[in-house]
RNA sequence: GCCAUCGUGGCGGAAUUGGCAGACGCGCAUGGUUCAGGUCCAUGUACUCGCAAGGGUGUGGGGGUUCGAGUCCCUUCGAUGGCACCA
């Protein structure tokens, strides 16, 4: 059936009254037989929401963040892809070309879990998933080109991946160390910091990280630090909670590294090699003249080779490593209760050449800066707090100074860490103020190869190795003769190999596997051992929006045209709780193709939106209470359409959704008047139907005209502006009502039939982008031919927005008394006069004086009088 | 501890720039339609005094700026999220 074929849907058309009576007035707007039927007519043309670069449109590119195929969509996908597929339909009604792909984050654990649970390889269960999910978005009605559809867990996309880690080898940013890595005992596998949420497991809140020693593969992510740092200055599209998350993940610091010498005076055994320094980082290098001592993480190396000498310090230093890793794991490293032990060994501060002792404490993190401080007590809370605690000595560089001249500088009190100061007690440095001295210290340390003014950042990088199946090998080798070597691009993909026997017993699952270990060295064509790790699920999230600009190229990852054209993405959405995991580590990966030169952007996305949870009966939505709403129970109950309209209407899509079930009832009977309203009222055969609206019109019809293009404005204007969809929503409500009590006015012939027919086109148009179902059903028994898809968006009509008489409301003393009505062109003295002529206001300040009159034009009138 | 966001009816929420607080929806109440229930249609619904007309109070608390404050400033309490002995 062809589109427009079936106009009316019953109606008799022509002169007649549209409420035909043989047909209730209560007719239930069947959501379901209306949307199986466009379902299947959507089914039947894959091209209908095809993109192709065309240089003669604006393109737009609208993304949602792809989901993991987990089984079923929750409401939180449901919200994410109706924000996007309003966007997307609003933005090809107004002639974008539009690119809305989708895809599977398809790699990860869960797989293997249900694997081991269920005994269905990994794969089979992804993709059965898959199609499930896919079913329920088509069911949806989103609008995506499925022929770009990006499967993270196919050869045909890890190997780009491999690719990828090919050339991060090449340029040194994919190396291999021996390190400390975060361990999750419950995924059986490495984590990177980034998943490490409160010293726990990102996927299991109450799992403790552990930490083990494991040679691992590196991606040099701090490479970019400084400019992933930078770029967030740039990203004014993006939520600024996101940016500052991002700062503070960063952790950006300045400040200077000074060196300080072991002091060898008195000897020694195992205390590091002669001659031997104590690097510090501090941020406050001015007050150096009052380091009182240097402190080192218990798990510093030069602690070791101490303790290891010192079987007394040792166990001291034991016990503070214990007392450090219990507070990290519990998450409260800030609370810990400071400890320290004095190793009985000096260091000398480079600037004034005292002896200061050093200690081990065990607030120290060994993984910042350089793992050791000097301690200034006089200068820095913890410090002071510490030195007070063991009676180190406490030496005053600082006075504090105001701006204040008549103010003299005093005694500070301790301790004090302020910047407004002035030092004392700092040799050739005395007078200076804090700002200048660090500067002019930073650079005597560096001419006098001491130290430097040295950044630290917070961001280390990321460990991508996993000791877990389902994911991309690696595509490295070890031979015994030739070390590392990468699997040469010719040989990739290095496929994941099947029917592997999956546990989480530990190590690699592939370790098993005899055909996938043994390889051949590329180099002297000897016997090598695969690189059993597969890669972290996040390298497959960093560029999949790249891929689908080019989704089926088997020669590289995309073509450069391609995301030339598309790229950078004009609006992403998603939630937040990705601010820093994937979208640090895919402005990286940004970053670095384009210094691959595949690419001209230098961010991924001009804006981001992120939306809130779904939430219910006060909590999260979550299996494990029991309080999830299944998408399928809603389409089936209400339809697709009032599920979307609801998961808009209910909250503004940035703050946090209480979902509620008599709301979807509501968003269901508004879709019934909307449905009756036009089905009652469309007569798409009258002869006038289709004649321009006349100029003039009658009083209740240019109410609703009125109605109309405010509605129209205020919509618009949130696509453009701040998303508030909910508020569109009863905005198209109110434009509801207002037709609903006109319409024994439309039914009688106050309502010219043209303008009739452009007030519902205009609603359903409106309608389009939250309820595409009911929208594409209306559309066509307006008799519309065209794909509704494409229409025009309406456009409003500033002077047919504009009220012809105005409620002005008058106000005494700030005080509501009266409301008068005038022309909207009334000048201010007419108003005011009128005001002042209104009875309620006269009686009001019958006895005083008026002070002040104030008019705020078309707004409101004040009198202020005593 | 630091930073960010947010506190509005019985509930979800509206008020975009300092200008009518509570749009829209839910719920509830009343009436109509119906044999009845549901559906649908209409009206009402912040609190409070009052039969009513009409008055008073009201956006977490306190203070301030202003003719006028939910909105701006100070302060305080609470919720959520992020960071946290980060040197």
């Amino acid at each position: 059936m062809a589109i427009g074929e079936k106009t009316v849907n019953g109606v008799a058309c022509g002169s007649e009254p549209r409420v035909p009576a043989d047909r209730p007035n209560d007719e239930r707007y069947d959501a379901q037989r209306v949307e199986t039927k466009w379902f299947e007519r959507w089914q039947q043309d894959a091209s209908l929401y095809a993109a192709e670069p065309d240089s003669t449109k604006k393109k737009y590119y609208v993304l949602e963040m792809l989901p993991y195929p987990s089984g079923a969509l929750h409401m939180g996908h449901v919200r994410n892809y109706a924000i996007g597929d309003a966007l997307a339909r609003y933005m090809w009604m107004n002639g974008y070309n539009v690119l809305h792909p989708m895809g599977w984050d398809s790699f990860g654990l869960p797989a293997e879990n249900a694997a081991i649970q269920n005994n269905t390889p990994p794969r089979l269960w992804t993709l059965r998933n898959i199609a499930n999910m896919k079913g329920q978005m088509k069911r949806l009605g989103f609008a995506y080109d499925w022929a770009r559809e990006v499967t993270t867990c196919l050869p045909e996309y890890y190997r780009w991946n491999q690719w990828f880690f090919l050339k991060l080898f090449e340029k040194g940013l994919a190396y291999r160390k021996k390190s400390k890595v975060n361990w999750c005992p419950k995924c059986a596998t490495v984590l990177a910091n980034e998943q490490v949420v409160n010293g726990c497991c990102w996927r299991h809140e109450d799992t403790l990280v552990e930490q083990r020693e494991l040679e691992q593969w590196f991606v040099r992510t701090t490479k970019y630090a400084d400019e992933l740092l930078a770029g967030l200055d740039k990203l004014e599209g993006w939520p600024e909670k996101v940016r500052t998350m991002q700062r503070n993940w960063i952790g950006r610091s300045e400040g200077t590294r000074v060196d300080f010498k072991l002091d060898y005076a008195e000897n020694h055994t195992g205390f590091g090699p002669a001659g031997s320094t104590i690097p510090v980082f501090t941020t406050r290098v001015d007050t150096i003249y009052g380091a009182t001592s240097v402190q080192l993480a218990p798990e510093h190396p030069i602690v070791k080779d101490l303790a290891a000498a010192n079987p007394e310090l040792r166990a001291k230093v034991d016990q503070l490593i214990g007392e450090q890793r219990k507070a990290r794991e519990a998450g409260d490293i800030g609370e810990i209760e400071k400890h320290g032990v004095f190793t009985g060994r000096y260091a000398i501060n480079p600037f004034n050449s005292e002896r200061v002792p050093v200690w081990v404490a065990n607030y120290i993190l060994m993984d910042y800066g350089t793992g050791a401080i000097m301690s200034v007590p006089a200068h820095d809370e913890r410090d002071y707090e510490f030195a007070k605690k063991y009676g180190l000595e406490v030496h005053i560089v600082i006075l504090p100074v105001s701006g204040d001249p008549d103010d003299t500088v005093a005694e500070p009190q301790l301790p004090f860490a302020g910047h407004e100061g002035m030092l004392i007690n700092s040799g050739r440095y005395n007078t200076l103020a804090c700002e200048d001295a660090i500067r002019k210290m930073s650079a005597y340390a560096e001419e006098n190869k001491f130290g430097k003014a040295t950044v630290t950042y917070r961001l280390k990088d990321w460990g991508i190795s996993r000791q877990r199946y389902w994911g991309t090998p690696i595509p490295m080798l070890y031979c015994e003769r030739d070390g590392i070597v990468a699997v040469p691009e010719k040989d990739l993909p290095v496929i994941l190999p099947e029917n592997v026997d999956i546990t989480l017993t530990g190590g690699s699952p592939l370790e098993r596997v005899p055909d996938f270990v043994h390889a051949t060295c590329p180099k002297c064509g000897g016997a090598a051992r695969r690189e059993t790790d597969t890669m972290d699920t996040f390298v497959d999230s960093s560029w999949y929006f790249y891929r689908y600009t080019d989704a089926h190229n088997d020669r590289a990852p995309f073509d450069g045209r391609a995301a030339q054209y598309w790229f950078p993405i004009d609006q992403y959405i998603g939630g937040v709780e990705h601010a820093i995991l994937h979208l640090i580590y895919s402005r990286f990966w940004t970053k670095f193709m384009r210094d691959l030169g595949m690419i001209t952007n230098d961010e991924p996305a001009d804006r981001l939106f992120t939306q809130g949870m779904v939430i219910k009966d006060g909590r999260k939505m979550s299996k494990n209470i029991g309080n999830v709403v299944s998408p399928d129970v809603m389409v089936a109950r209400y339809g697709a359409d009032a599920a979307r309209l609801y998961s808009l209407f209910a909250a503004p899509p940035d703050r946090d959704l209480d979902w509620q079930d008599s709301g979807i009832e509501g968003i269901q009977r508004f879709l019934g008047r909307v449905y009756r309203f036009v089905m009652r009222n469309a007569r798409p055969d009258h002869a006038d139907w289709r004649k321009p609206v006349p100029p003039e019109l009658p009083a209740v019809a240019r109410g609703i005209q009125r109605k109309l293009h405010q509605t129209i404005k205020r919509v618009s204007d949130d696509f453009q502006g701040r998303w508030h969809f909910n508020t569109c929503i009863s905005a198209i409500m109110e434009l509801v009502n207002v037709l609903y009590a006109s319409e024994e006015a439309i039914g009688g012939n106050e309502v010219p039939v043209p303008f009739l027919a452009d007030v519902l086109r205009n609603l359903v148009l409106l309608m389009a982008p939250f309820a595409p179902y009911l929208a594409h059903e209306l559309w066509e028994m307006l008799g519309e031919k065209g794909n509704l898809l494409k229409a025009a968006w309406p456009k409003f009509d500033v002077e047919l927005a504009k009220e012809e008489e105005l409620e002005i409301p008058v106000q005494i003393n700030g005080k509501l008394r009266s409301r008068i009505v005038v022309p909207r062109d009334a000048t201010e003295a007419v108003v005011l006069e009128r005001a002042l002529a209104d009875e309620k206001v006269k009686a009001a300040i019958a006895a005083k004086q008026v002070v002040k009159k104030i008019y705020v034009p078309g707004k409101l009138v004040n009198i202020v009088v005593k």
